[in-house]
DNA sequence: CGAAAAATGGAATGTCAAATCCAGAATCTG
DNA sequence: CAGATTCTGGATTTGACATTCCATTTTTCG
């Protein structure tokens, strides 16, 4: 790749060389607007004047720093997917045990509260929209989550090797397993506009892990109080 | 309501009286096209030009019985997730024991295998694509998750009865958890076309089932053959 | 049959949004 | 400082698409 900076997909930009720092931040502006937009109202909700007016930036600015509209929504990719997975990056390789799983449970969940349900999974909904209709996207996205699988799978091979989840285990297995469970839970919850399915999801999958592990923590999970009853 | 036929959600069609059965076929056949349309490339992705040619009608015929594109999604989700939530009922229905959850698994993989990952979950990728931006549908879908989830729930309540589900295991908890797992797993499953993360994702949720059973019938799933290696 | 209602064809309208163009202002670089 | 490069503003073009209109044909039903 002839492209010195920018991540690991290339042409998200112009073929362009430099960019002036004035330059980068202007294209950042952009692409964050871009972002947020597009989660509130999808991607083909989204137009460039609104994304125009939001960036504060004239017409001129976005082609100037991106080809087209899907050169944008694969730099909002980039930058959603940053943003997700590595906050879970962080939250996750701090975790050596069972209990901090459980953390991250109510980590995502107080999450979903503060935000009453709306919007599900930035990186679910993007991928959703975007799966049959943009194939570098869909990759990038898959790519995503590939990390975000990797960063479970390594909170649940340390608890492997530590003794605490038991030998017959498969950490591998288990993370793909709650990654799955969390990316349903989300997307219920958020068309239910309810934590219930989220809560129970994500209940049932750790406690699935629990099960399979040594010294028990905690055997019963905070119910939660709130937030709408049955749809 | 006023109206005397179609289904719970009123104002799909026009405020028009009677359809003649010429009229209803019509009617019916620009919402399948729709549906069709509308599952490939999204909602916003399928213009009434499209979904014209398809149904190989004349532009005023849409508008003669759909008051505009809104109406027509809510009749798309309506055939959709009738169309969806049917089958799996009719399926679920028939099922009273574990080895039964098995079969509805390898009915999902199958099919899965024969779209090639392709497409996700229909109503999912609705559900995901309209849920912040039209309320209605939202609901519509909603309700749609809740009958799949009532008829899982209907298939563990008899196991749970027949004593074949541990009596401290809760049917409902689990039916609601699995179809989350399901979607997840659906939802990886399409973005890496490979069907591991959805077959990963059942095995687990119904492994964890049947490890709340009695009467173990099938100790190890069929592991699937081809389709994609890693991604 | 024959009038009313329903169904159909196709052209026309109007809006909106992506993309282009052309200056002109700011900034870098030697 | 000066020339090139980057950055910005805004008007403009172009095309697509939802929706409307009206004329014509077909079906219903008394």
């Amino acid at each position: 790749m002839s492209n010195p900076e920018s991540g690991s997909f290339g042409a998200v930009q112009p073929s362009r060389r430099k960019l002036t720092p004035k330059g980068e931040s202007t294209r950042a502006r952009i692409a964050t607007a871009a972002a947020e937009l597009m989660l509130e109202r999808g991607v083909a909700g989204t137009t460039l004047e609104d994304v125009r007016i939001v960036a504060g930036v004239s017409s001129s600015q976005i082609y100037h720093y991106f080809d087209d509209k899907q050169a944008l929504v694969r730099a909002v990719v980039e930058v959603t997917t940053e943003a997700v997975v590595g906050r879970h990056e962080v939250f996750l390789g701090a975790l050596t045990d069972l209990d901090g799983l459980w953390r991250w449970r109510d980590f995502i969940i107080e999450h979903q509260r503060t935000v009453e349900c709306v919007g599900g999974c930035p990186i679910g909904t993007l991928g959703s929209e975007l799966a049959e209709i943009d194939a570098p996207s869909r990759v990038q996205i898959a790519v995503g989550f590939r990390r975000w699988e990797a960063s479970i799978r390594g909170c649940l091979r340390t608890m492997h090797e530590r003794g605490e989840l038991a030998a017959d285990a498969d950490p591998d297995e288990l993370a793909l397993a709650l990654l799955a469970a969390l990316q349903g839970g989300l997307l219920l919850t958020q068309l239910q506009r309810d934590l219930t399915p989220l809560r129970i999801a994500l209940d049932t999958m750790i406690g699935q892990i629990a099960a399979r592990t040594t010294a028990v923590r905690r055997p019963t999970p905070t119910p939660d109080r709130g937030t709408a009853g049955a749809g």
